[in-house]
DNA sequence: GGCATCCTGACC
DNA sequence: GGTCAGGATGCC
């Protein structure tokens, strides 16, 4: 799925585009991508209203409605698409799951291949994100602050970090590479990282991030941003999806394993595993 | 933690 | 035909 890069182009664009903007009717064609509501619901309460403000929380895409919100989370393979018109191939088309007719004429669309992404209107966004962790970008999130996330837990970084309520936007490509960055083994156990590495860690995060959203995002299959264009990120990653090919920065071929039933890439000499004795815990 | 589940499609 | 996939949840 889209992680925080992804989601980050998606809203900086769909918010140019749209807001100002007025939802004149919604399609549903996938009744499950909108439950509770029912489609007929779902298009009742969403038409006629103005759209004010598209931004993120975690993955989370929140569109500001006049007094209501339209939460939507693309899951792995969902994309938002805004189109010059709607017609009738497009609306017909097989993984357009719900869309709306805007105001200018302009179609906002909901694509799903694996039908696993929602939207969902409510009153209060925050309230439906639930839990969340920090923004790895915000200014709430310091050295400080991710020491004390590690260090509060005994778990393998590699979950931990994917861990939404922990720290909200990683996903599997950008731990694999905030990882590969900082020279951390996967499996290694939170509480254990010195201080030098710790620091690391956050820096790589924030980097690897940063890096990404000026790539406008990594498409390895599906991701695409509103306009349908792939991401730039794809030929910057080190490690995610790079299986025994050489390391950039020294050679090794990279390995793959599975981690959290999550598939992991990481580089055996820049990613040794210290502290391998403490797994069995 | 591990594993199944929600889905479809690509690849071997 | 089997395996894998960028996510999240819920169950042992």
């Amino acid at each position: 799925m889209p992680e925080l890069p992804e989601v980050e182009t998606i809203v900086r664009e769909l918010s140019a585009e749209i807001v100002g903007d007025r939802i004149e009717a919604a399609t549903v064609r996938w009744a499950k991508a909108v439950a509770p509501l029912t489609p007929d619901a779902f298009a009742l309460a969403a038409a006629q209203r103005r759209i004010h403000s598209v931004s993120r929380r975690g993955k989370h895409i929140l569109i500001e409605l006049d007094e209501l919100w339209m939460l939507i989370h693309l899951r792995m393979t969902g994309r938002m698409l805004v189109a010059p018109r709607i017609d009738d191939e497009l609306a017909a088309s097989k993984h357009v799951q719900v869309w709306w007719a805007l105001t200018s004429g302009r179609a906002l669309l909901f694509w799903d291949v694996r039908k696993f992404g929602r939207v969902l209107l409510c009153e209060d966004p925050l309230e439906v994100v639930g839990d969340l962790g920090p923004e790895p970008l915000g200014d709430q999130f310091t050295p400080a602050a991710l020491k004390h996330i590690l260090t509060a837990h005994h778990r393998q970084i590699k979950p931990l970090l994917l861990d939404q309520r922990v720290l909200a936007g990683l996903g599997n490509i950008y731990v694999d590479e905030s990882l590969w960055r900082a020279g951390i083994h996967p499996l290694r156990r939170s509480h254990t990282l010195n201080e030098a590495e710790a620091t690391r860690l956050y820096a790589s995060i924030r980097a690897e991030l940063r890096q990404a959203i000026d790539h406008r995002g990594t498409t390895l299959r599906d991701y695409r941003n509103p306009a349908n264009e792939a991401g730039g990120h794809g030929p910057h990653l080190a490690a995610y999806g790079r299986t025994d090919a050489p390391c950039p920065r020294c050679g090794t071929p990279i390995v793959r394993s599975v981690v959290g039933s999550r598939g992991t890439h990481h580089c055996p000499i820049c990613q040794p595993h210290k502290g391998a004795e403490d797994d069995a815990n």
